[in-house]
DNA sequence: TATAATTTTTAGCCTTGTCTAAAAAAATAT
DNA sequence: ATATTTTTTTAGACAAGGCTAAAAATTATA
């Protein structure tokens, strides 16, 4: 049995270390779960006495391959039960992230394959995210980062990376929608800022914006 | 803030006490929740200190106001819970309730509410019992139980008391669900069984299974 | 009514997950 | 290469929720 709290710690390592496989720090694991070190290292060790993490003093954790499907079904839960929210009971996507937080952690094999049938088998959920499936892989959405796509080149939005409450507001609040076709007007080299053309809309957005969004060609 | 664990004392207050408003053993709660009665003391101390039950020492422990309304809304989450299993996700109704122990403890108000939409507003769970409102309120289903309703009546089987595992397994295995017509033909008095007619087939039940259905005329 | 049996409470201990403060190791700077 | 800073670990404590064993109160019985 993978208690509440080794689920939250399987899920961060995950997220920080490349699905787990590269070591990740004691106080970035703290950062992420807003926690004290002193915390994580005590569940760091009953995770590698469960067999789900690799753990050398002072030198970091990485998830072993039970670990790491572990923690990828977590994360199969929380991205459907996002879509569920969505699509079905009405949520914005701003609204998502505190209740599937909460529903991730619901343990029922039946459950979680008969909600991905019940959501025609998504593959990503509303901020763009993958989806794994029951043996905790997928398929990576290929899709560029707006700096990096070039001028005059087009694209539909296709990842939203931070998912904060903050960030997605400013994005409702622009009218800024996950498969908005979306062109690159102008690059500023100052500021690193972006002139985009959205539904015949100029927008200006700053380089910590474009950062956390992605399209797709 | 309600704990998990504090929810699962006010549920099982509000079941064995009349929605909690007659008081209940300290024995009657342990053997309910499977735990001992010194661990009832402990947490009904707490539920007193957070006025959510009133408790007198050796007297047993009935629900405030406050802890009916909470009790209910966890009721409210569970039932409604279920019928969404069932309904949408092709749960059969012997395997909702161990999901819906966990579901019910879910936070949001909005998911709940939402749901209850989203499900049309149900009035009764998969075994007829009744679904609270927000306000914890509910009118009960005028059901009568099969050993009180008299030889050559008929009605419909409304509500399943005992939900479980075992006992809903033994209906499905003889064919009786909820909504099914049911014709009482014959009463035992030696042992209290009864036989009734369901699908145009005869069938004997025992008392101990008369007891835990009811039907409605 | 006195005694026996049962129920309930108290006292003390355990586990999980957290914290603070101090010690140890590693990384950085002089 | 040594000293300083940062990171990580250890040690000890605490709250929640549970348990066992013993004491106290209540209820049943003779």
């Amino acid at each position: 049995m993978v208690t509440f709290s080794e689920e939250n710690y399987l899920k961060a390592i995950y997220h920080l270390g490349k699905q787990g496989k590269v070591a990740v720090s004691t106080n970035a694991i703290a950062e992420k779960i807003e926690t004290k070190a002193s915390s994580v290292t005590d569940m760091i060790k009953k995770l590698a006495d469960k067999n789900l993490a690799n753990y050398v003093k002072y030198q970091g954790v990485s998830l072993t391959n039970e670990g790491r499907l572990a923690a990828a079904l977590v994360i199969r839960k929380h991205r459907l039960w996002e879509v569920f929210l969505v699509d079905k009971l009405n949520f914005s996507w701003d609204e998502v992230h505190e209740v599937a937080e909460q529903l991730e952690h619901i343990k029922s094999m039946k459950l979680v394959d008969e909600l991905d049938a019940f959501l025609s088998f998504p593959k990503q959920d509303p901020h763009g995210d993958p989806i794994p499936d029951k043996n905790g892989d997928y398929s990576p959405i290929k899709s560029i980062n707006m700096l990096e796509i070039g001028l005059g080149k087009e694209g539909f939005l296709s990842l939203v990376k931070d998912s904060s409450d903050a960030f997605l507001k400013y994005l409702n609040k622009n009218n800024l929608a996950l498969g908005d076709k979306i062109k690159i007007l102008d690059f500023e080299p100052f500021d690193s800022s972006l002139v985009i053309e959205t539904s015949n809309k100029k927008l200006i957005i700053s380089k910590d914006v474009a950062q956390n969004l992605y399209l797709s060609l």
